[in-house]
DNA sequence: CGCTGTGAAGAAGTTCACAGCG
DNA sequence: CGCTGTGAACTTCTTCACAGCG
């Protein structure tokens, strides 16, 4: 659907979108430092990254910037939090309340910008009917129709491997359109779901493979 | 010491370290399932892959596989065991024993292959001297000595943001030389050190920009 | 005949270098 | 004069398509 707001944010590539968060937390510390403007150069020392490639991903957004000058910080963070879809309240449904599942409930850093928690499921009796943490009481995810009748926008899943395919099944039924999976198992959903994993002992595994690489 | 097995380890480029992980675990998963024999059809179907991607990453590893049959599965998993450095035992430390760090300490997906917890640090005096997960006591990371005495090959940072860099300096200093930092800023480290970032709010925008796009 | 290994083609992403505007 | 915006060069990654071996 070519968007009747004709942005042209369709094509904005993958490898832009995943750097967009970092760019957008680098203009907060600067909000909170009272800078008013930032150039990419900037951004760039911020952000870990390449200048050129600042400018690159921030001009798929339009031309934000004052040639000469730099880019408004304000004007830019509501830019790409607008992009992000950022403005609008996400609702997040947590599958899994263990220990990263708690994590993750109680991270400041969600609540803070567009997502809140409107349910926490689990299968465990013993945690079912109790308080998790965020004001939510802890729910059995065979009511599938209390599921469909939250509109959850994205659901994350901190269940173990074994089950995480059969939830993932039905919060794709229930019409949950975005997945964030902790689970180390490879999900399979269908075409129009996003699903992103990040399998935390990948990530030590490749950092494995760089010691055994430097010796 | 510049391997005297002569391995080409060091042309393996890095989208394809990031995938062996993930190889790594189906191969575990066909090895539970007594699978003895797989083809790279069969891998990217359990990796969410593609079958040509598969051949071109393993054959980095070298001729692995038997034409007309596929992989050994035994054999292949050693050899990206072997690869990654997990062979080796991993010493690891949790630098802040929050939620998220707690989480990690008691996630068993780690100890599972190659990686043993060996110290926990945090700032809070309540929790020095405490029992965290596995067996360890909370230390404070003052004892930089310690620290160094500890022969750490990788940090993990679970700290606020606000103390992340000054973590990642002092872990720098007392000679780690790779870094899994899940506190929302960007570190800067020397060149020499390997870093990884996993900032979980990133995950979440990216979501829901895509939820965002499909309007 | 099936499946790996691989050159070649194609796509995607990044860096360069500078024109052009404020 | 400084910094953005951007074509063009370059690099990296992925897919294709098939030769070649078991």
């Amino acid at each position: 659907m070519t968007s009747v707001t004709g942005e042209r944010v369709n094509q904005v590539p993958d490898s832009t979108i995943a750097r967009l968060p970092v760019y957008l937390r680098c203009l907060h510390e600067a909000q909170a430092m009272r800078i008013p403007v930032i150039n990419s150069v900037g951004i760039a020392q911020m952000s870990g990254g390449n200048a050129a490639l600042v400018r690159k991903d921030l001009n798929h957004l339009g031309e934000l910037g004052t040639r000469g000058l730099g880019y408004d910080v304000d004007v830019l963070a509501g830019h790409i939090a607008r992009v992000l879809g950022l403005t609008v309240q996400r609702r997040v449904v947590l599958v899994g309340l263990g220990r990263l599942g708690g994590a993750l409930l109680n991270y400041g850093g969600f609540g803070d910008r567009g997502m809140t928690w409107v349910a926490v499921f689990d299968t465990d009796r013993d945690k079912i009917g109790t308080k998790a943490g965020a004001g939510l009481t802890v729910r059995s995810l065979d009511e599938a129709a209390t599921l469909s009748g939250l509109a959850a926008d994205i659901a994350v899943i901190t269940t173990p491997a074994q089950s995480a395919q059969s939830v993932a099944d039905t919060l794709v039924a229930a019409g949950v359109l975005s997945i964030l999976n902790f689970a180390p198992v490879t999900l399979e959903v269908p075409g129009h779901v996003t699903l992103r994993q990040v399998d935390l002992s990948v990530e030590l595994q490749i950092l494995s493979f760089h010691l055994a690489k430097g010796l």
